[in-house]
DNA sequence: CCTTGTATTATTGTATACAATCCTTGGAGC
DNA sequence: GCTCCAAGGATTGTATACAATAATACAAGG
């Protein structure tokens, strides 16, 4: 019965929980544009509930910079732009070779296993070409490293990211070259971690972040420097 | 007029930003333990305002992992441990690097002129012991840098994690020794950004976070590993 | 025609009322 | 005395009512 024990601020089973989640993915996927206002009657009635917990989901979106609250006034989308994922990418280069680093003292079996396994079935969705699967197991895999490095701080900073660039990273991975290298990359980093290999581990996570980025630039996701 | 301006969530002026700010201060300076229950009547009341701005404050607190709601039963606060402070340094070192790098090519000439003015005044001010001002004005110093990385997303992010370790820095900077090392190695820092050495940049600021954490330790301000 | 001031309206900010949930406490049964 | 359960109280979750603020429209004066 220890599930649901990490539910940071998502909270699936309370009104506030679900605007948020809701409000948040809709705006990394694009239904609301960069600059639209979000009124929070219009927000409630969508979704059927009354402005309390919208208000209250809107205050954390403020905080996570998905939306700028001005005040008296309104609720803006702030969006993603270029530079910010360019931004995002660099420094998770250099936090997720600090993830693997630390994993390799700090993961646990179980953990472990789940990595395997995940690289494992990866390899077969990549041959399917299951382009949801691929993406739900990339995901997965990197929660997993950010996870096994024993750190709360940098697990939950990771994470953020993570989600952040989330509509740019299911364009990338549906690439017909990156799916499969992008996992070829992912089985050396395991492959470091359970060889105990600290520098090897950071490296290799460093590189697997690098190359994700130059990829984006190289296929026009977006646009360089 | 253009004061204000980035304000992010804290909005001095609603209740609901006051409450966010107190709280946040209160829980990292120490006066609400951790584990200790916050009701929102309570807070509310000491407050003098209703449970509505308090709630909104609580989940932006529980965003910023300084609180932990569990849904139906109460707040709590979260505090910060030695692991976390440790972790934290440790991240810092590598971002505060990151943004000496950046900042070499993106810092604007007020920016470098003010920075310059902070560390002239820091000898001063660390000639007399006035550790207040000490201290103001390692904050500045250290969010000039971040200003000037030109990097929205690494400034917030750096921003946040100063904040964090707020308390454990009054500490620091008040003992004899760190205060003036801390002020020649922020001028090292300064002169490799003055001569656009970006690796110099990096390494300095990196340098600058584990000395400062080295000495934490050294005076057993938080316990090592 | 343009500017300015004011009234109206829409929207957010805050307080309060009501509902749902959890915890405590006390008593019944054994 | 111990266990279990039920009732009451306390606390959070949600909805709604009211207050304050900002946007808009329009009329009066230049």
């Amino acid at each position: 019965m220890e599930e649901d024990v990490k539910e940071g601020a998502s909270d699936k089973y309370s009104l506030r929980g679900r605007v948020f989640s809701r409000l948040r993915e809709d705006i990394l996927n694009g239904k609301y544009e960069e600059g639209i206002e979000l009124r929070e009657i219009a927000i409630g009635e969508e979704l059927g509930v009354s402005r309390t917990p919208v208000r209250e989901a809107f205050r954390q979106l403020e905080l996570e910079g998905l939306i700028r609250i001005i005040p008296n006034k309104g609720a803006y989308v702030v969006g993603i732009s270029d530079k910010d994922v360019r931004d995002i990418y660099i420094l998770r280069s250099r936090l997720e070779g600090l993830a693997a680093r630390w994993a390799v003292d700090h993961i646990t079996k179980e953990q472990m296993e789940e990595m395997e396994e995940n690289v494992y079935l990866a390899k077969f969705h990549i041959e399917k070409g299951h382009t949801e699967q691929m993406f739900e197991l990339d995901n997965r895999f990197h929660e997993l490293l950010y996870e096994a490095s024993g750190s709360k701080i940098l697990e939950h900073q990771l994470k953020d990211y993570h989600q952040y660039v989330l509509r740019i990273r299911k364009k990338t991975l549906s690439s017909a070259t990156r799916g499969p290298q992008s996992n070829t990359e992912h089985e050396a980093i395991l492959e470091a971690i359970k060889n105990k290999n600290h520098d090897d581990a950071e490296r290799l996570a460093h590189e697997h972040m690098i190359n994700a980025y130059k990829n984006m630039i190289d296929n026009g996701l977006i646009k360089p420097d």
